[in-house]
DNA sequence: GCCCGGCTTTGATCCGCGTCAACCGCCCCG
DNA sequence: CGGGGCGGTTGACGCGGATCAAAGCCGGGC
């Protein structure tokens, strides 16, 4: 296994930055790992002892209240960060959408070298503060926007991501068709609805030609300037 | 002005774990400013040109839809840091809520001493890593909650931050009676609800026995257990 | 091909919260 | 002391989205 493959793709990935020789000691601490999906990464209030990095797959970020209710918090794709280094607790529980590949470290490890490779650091700081602004945008979404303004929203955000972390195929800008990695009940969960609720907003757009809805989980956009007009 | 009072008490803020050396250098490109209630500091989509660290008061950090629905996506509270470093456009205003003093840095003089500062820099990413896990956690309050539970889980959270930033009569633990720096139209802003739906449901947690309300922004928790169980 | 189970869609009804509107009370200022 | 205005409260009402219920669709296993 090359330090590369460990690693990811060196250009995206977490040690994009890191010489030779670094990448070759963080890729001493890491292990690969498969998680399928469905599978449990991490769990909400353990005790936080992994971080990991996305080489593949898409991967959700829950908390839950105690009665049951779920909220998805954030998503993982090819290339992120996942976990909480320096802190006690993770706050977010962590499962695969799909069939994932990651990179694991245990967070004693990987706290270690972070903060003696100021370069790594760096990285994690622009990537946290990426997230943040991605987050803080959700909450717009979540406190502030109606039902069809958080479906359209969300596939127009759908349509960006899926492209730029080549979930899709490989095309410039935003990808048209795109296969959703969430079933019903999660995209309710994203946007704080409920799964009937997202299911009467798709068909809606179905029969109005705004997109088209060919299989299960794949979607296509039919007319994005009227999505983007209702996107608020 | 001594290098502490500009950069605020020296184990809170951001610059705790630099050396005298690097401080000095630190204050040497920031400048003290003083902004009144309800003046902006940063205006959301700017050029980002401003980052600052708060010395004293309360600041929102919202995001608004062009037809004028208003999400507040954050609240800085002294010590905290305030704006976007490495990134090209600011995604929220930063408005006071109280009087506020505040350290500004141009961006790209913090950016440049950040780089070459790597406590710094670890300094800022625990920060930002912290403020993600709270904003996670205020997404689960937006998308998953009922008003009662937004509101319960709202003077919690005011009853701990206001205790542990100084903003109230110093105690042990979270405060039992402090002042909102928030209007009702502000709460509503938070927790993704209307000035009337908040102030409704004050009323009747005040009715309740639950809470007292002694002035406009004062509240007083009567029944902390009572609020833990509406938190839900 | 056929059946079974889970996901999704669709329909009917309900209710929490938003909306609209009026009123109240405190504070400022004359 | 007496307006006036702003922020807050209270009430009446309606709607958007939740809830409850049932049927449809699709995929997998045999």
């Amino acid at each position: 296994m090359s330090s590369c493959e460990t690693c990811v793709v060196r250009n995206r990935a977490i040690c994009a930055g890191l010489d030779n020789q670094e990448i070759t000691a963080l890729n001493a601490i890491g292990r690969r790992r498969n998680v399928s999906a469905g599978e449990p990464l991490i769990w909400e209030d353990d005790d936080s002892l992994l971080v990991a990095n996305v080489i593949e797959g898409v991967l959700k970020l829950t908390t839950s209240t105690e009665d049951g209710r779920e909220q998805i918090v954030g998503v993982a794709y090819p290339s992120d960060f996942i976990g909480r280094p320096f802190g006690q607790t993770s706050k977010a529980s962590v499962v695969a959408l799909t069939d994932a590949r990651v990179c694991v470290f245990s967070r004693n490890d990987f706290d270690r070298f972070a903060r003696s490779h100021p370069g790594l650091e760096h990285k994690l700081l622009e990537r946290t503060l990426a997230e943040l602004d991605r987050t803080r945008s959700w909450m717009m979404l979540l406190g502030r926007k109606t039902a069809p303004e958080k479906i359209a929203t969300f596939l127009l955000e759908m349509s960006e991501r899926l492209a730029e972390t080549g979930c899709t195929p490989i095309t410039r800008g935003p990808a048209t068709r795109f296969t959703l990695p969430f079933s019903r009940q999660q995209v309710a969960d994203v946007l704080g609805l409920t799964i009937e609720t997202v299911s009467r907003q798709f068909t809606k757009l179905k029969n109005e030609g705004v997109i088209d809805l060919p299989a299960r989980r794949d979607v296509e956009i039919v007319n994005r300037g009227a999505l983007v007009a209702l996107a608020g």
